[in-house]
RNA sequence: UCAGAGGGUCGGGCGACCGCCUACUUUCGUUAAUGCUUUGACGUGCUUGCCGCGCCGAAGCCUAGCGAGGGCGGGAGGAAAGUCCGGGCUCCAUUGAAGCAGGAUGCCGGAUAACGACCGGCGGGCGUAUUGGCAACAAUGCGCUUAGGGAAAGUGCAACAGAAAGCAAACCGCCCGCCACUAUUUUUAUUGGCGUGGUAAGGGUGAAAGGGUGUGGUAAGAGCGCACCGCCGUUUUGGUAACAAAGCGGGCAUGGUAAACCCCAUCCGGAGCAAGACCAAAUAGGGGCGGCAUCACGGCGUGUUUCAACGUCGCUGCCCGGGUUGGUCGCUUGAGGUUCUGAGCAAUCAGUACCCUAGAUGAAUGGUCGCCGCCAUUAUGCUCUUGGGCAUAAUGUGUACAGAACCCGGCUUAUAGACCCUCUGAUUUA
RNA sequence: UGGGGCGUAGCCAAGUGGUAAGGCAUCGGGUUUUGAUCCCGUGAUCGUUGGUUCGAACCCAGCCGCCCCAA
């Protein structure tokens, strides 16, 4: 697969997540990732990342959501479709587990939503 | 040395690869508007010039924004947390001030921009040591702790128990008087009954029963008298004061509860950076002005039995106002920090020199890996008076609590581990 | 981030200083041939930790948890 050049775009609004909500998703151990092309396709991709209250306390909240940023940045590029939204959502265990189960995990998800 | 209590300081380090936010600077690109310089075309004026004015264009400079790249810097905390107090700042209200209502605070002094919370002292409480004493206890020292005005302005409350719970009160008991019975020669004693009788020593109830201990006294008792302690009043001395000490007087009244209502004194306008200021798209709707239509039909309203009549509703251009999504500012130079000196017991204050030290907004300040440190356990060795100490090696999901959101002063709560100070106890050595 | 409110049995709840009502549910017993109905009985660290008071679910503080409002 050639690397190509995409541009990795950002979610911020409650609407966009709600959107991608009702797409595909796929669950795993470390982490869930949902999948829907956008209503006007581009050429990016729009990530958001989700850590809910459940997980632990704002410093749990964060390190997921930066780890999760990094596998976004250093993945999608790889096996994400141009033109579709993700969401990456932590779960309890997304803090603590090894890198290379996580990286495991994610590349297997968006290979499967591809 | 160990254990406990209290207080304070710190809160891992180095490296590699890949990233994020941001100040400054620089290069390139792009956009915008104004200005300046140079220059060209056109129009026009006259004093016909190396002229002035207007307009259009090109190039360059300057300014601002955006994008990409380079350079050089910076980038979480002691609690950033809880949001419990106080202040700055902003808007709203208010002529100013006082007051009502409501709320907060409450020994004294200091400190502060301010605070109830900070500092020091006083009084109380607890622990401990020493001394005195038969003892109860008292004095003194040390440590910890303390929301601590007024109960003699008024109202209320105290279940159950108990005779009685607030202008005191007599259940048992004790004593006295009278009567009866029995014993006795009598005095007298025992038992029982009665009393507008005395009595707060003793028993019993209770959280609490109207000073405590001792002694005298008495029919029995009682501050009834006395000694000591406590209490009240007053004077003097010391202290800025809270208060303390001493003297004199008074036999003792004034029980508890105000984190019950309340009284007294002092303080408080409200909301909060999602405050607030500015820019501003699309769509819908509002107002004003202009143009077109303003014939007919229709809708709605007034009115009416109905009709008639009157008003209003259309399209389009420009402007105004409001300000939703979004963006910019507020946003970090401030009661700022560090060092040193001085004043003070301290909180803190004054001076000097130096420094600029996070500004994100689905929210940056990191991700991955390696090495070391620290800690715990185990093993081995050495040493030592047992405990223990040191060295080496291995093992470990070990290495906490926790993430700025306008800023600051306090408080509270969480916290692996390390270090320091004070006090108490135990043990060892001298 | 800021501003409000609430915690009583498994559930709904009353009680606002003096032994913590009541209803539903659970469990046990009775009535009945059996079941339903009915009757009797059964259970509380009052979120937690301190303080005030003779005495605290109640009064006062500190924590913990939950809910609501302001995009």
């Amino acid at each position: 697969m050639t690397i190509k050049n995409i541009k990795l775009g950002k979610l911020k609004k409650r609407s966009e997540f709600l959107y991608v909500r009702d797409g595909r998703y796929q669950a795993k151990p470390n982490i869930v990732i949902q999948m829907r092309a956008q209503s006007e396709a581009t050429e990016m991709i729009n990530v958001g990342f989700t850590a809910t209250k459940k997980i632990g306390n704002a410093v749990v909240r964060n390190r997921c959501k930066r780890r999760l940023r990094e596998l976004a940045r250093a993945l999608l590029p790889l096996h994400g479709k141009p033109g579709h939204n993700y969401v990456f959502i932590a779960r309890a265990n997304t803090a603590k587990a090894e890198w290379a189960d996580l990286q495991k995990d994610v590349e297997k998800a968006l290979l499967r939503l591809a």
